[in-house]
DNA sequence: AGGTTTGGCTAATGGGAGTAGCTTTTAGCT
DNA sequence: AGCTAAAAGCTACTCCCATTAGCCAAACCT
């Protein structure tokens, strides 16, 4: 019979698309295996089991979204910053529902699991939008916090189809930005403009 | 054989206990016939199936929740309020995590699904509290989807082990309240105080 | 008591994850 | 070119889970 010619990475790759499509429950070892015009047993050879697949889909889906985030927010400051960011993560939960999906709840096993690294960058954007507020060393951590659960919690109840009611969802996703850059404007005390109270 | 002397309520109450201890992903069929001391068969006399189940269980929890937190903010206006629905919400979720999950993803029927019945009043006591601050009608729903965002994303996170760094989850929630208090007072203009520019 | 409803059971089906062990392709070496 | 060995498929299982069919006994209701 005629190899495949698979190797993890396609696999992962073929995963995480057949993912977004049907929906992270929906990826069974069986659906890909079809997809991929192999018999289940056979991606066993690149991947070890359905845990490990979607433990490398949540790698692969933590690098491109610190990639696209990181990438949005290059060159500003500010609200400006945190406008790209926060589109930019909504944009890519609701393109890739399914590689968004396998990034909750798994636990890296180490500091030099990938999962770390790339979770580590993903953060690292928002840390950057931060930076530009000027906010307290002490408080940026609860300040990052505060951005991932609403950032992660309003994209999720959206994929989840939790906004049934009235008001329209992008609307409500700008009114947010708004309210989370005043909140950050009035904590924090930009780097390089006037100090608050310069000389005595 | 004796009779179980099970129902519809015990078999939902016992599937969301035990979805709380092992997890939603833990609840099978066998796990809660096994723990009803019933072989799984005859759990479809009382209920139609593992989905009409995790159903059920979502409707039990948001009633217990919209309880919890329209009884904690009870008496309470402003932030006294906002601190005491934000506990009582993440008191629940941490306590209820089987529970909570269940709530996720489920999608109502009708409008006359009780489940939209009890989404509506656990979503009031957070409406309640947004009255208080006396925010304008044209944003309470952007409001109320940021509240929703804000406390859903954080204790989803926190109960998948998301919070992993450094910093108190304890104080971070408390810093994410203050947070939302002050922006949300910025935004609004408490009914029964003094209007902001009363007489020309 | 007698009949009906109800709630339990056993047995079986279908599907999904994962393992064992065989076979063929393919790449590397001589 | 030919040989060998690792790699990549495959078939044939096993086990677990949800669900259905059909039986039988208990409880209830006159």
């Amino acid at each position: 019979m005629p190899r495949a010619g698979l190797d993890p990475a396609a696999v992962v790759a073929a995963g995480a698309a057949l993912a977004d499509e049907v929906g992270l429950a929906g990826l069974t070892m069986g659906s890909l295996a079809e997809r991929l015009g192999v018999r289940p047993p056979s991606l066993y050879k690149h991947v070890d089991g359905l845990e490990d697949l979607t433990r490398r889909i949540a790698v692969l889906a933590l690098g491109e979204a610190a990639e696209a985030i990181g990438g949005a927010v290059q060159g500003y400051a500010g609200r400006d910053a945190l406008e790209a960011a926060a589109r930019a993560f909504r944009a890519f939960v609701l393109e890739h529902p399914g590689r968004y999906a396998a990034t909750i709840g798994v636990e890296p096993s180490g500091p030099d699991d990938p999962l770390t690294t790339e979770s580590r960058r993903a953060l690292g954007a928002f840390t950057a939008v931060l930076r530009g507020y000027g906010i307290a060393e002490s408080e940026t951590d609860h300040a990052l916090r505060m951005l991932r659960s609403l950032f992660h919690g309003f994209a999720t109840l959206q994929v989840g189809g939790g906004f049934r009611w009235s008001a329209d969802v992008d609307e409500s996703f700008e009114w947010l930005i708004a309210f989370v850059d005043r909140g950050l404007r009035a904590l924090g005390t930009p780097p390089s403009t006037a100090a608050p109270a310069a000389a005595p």
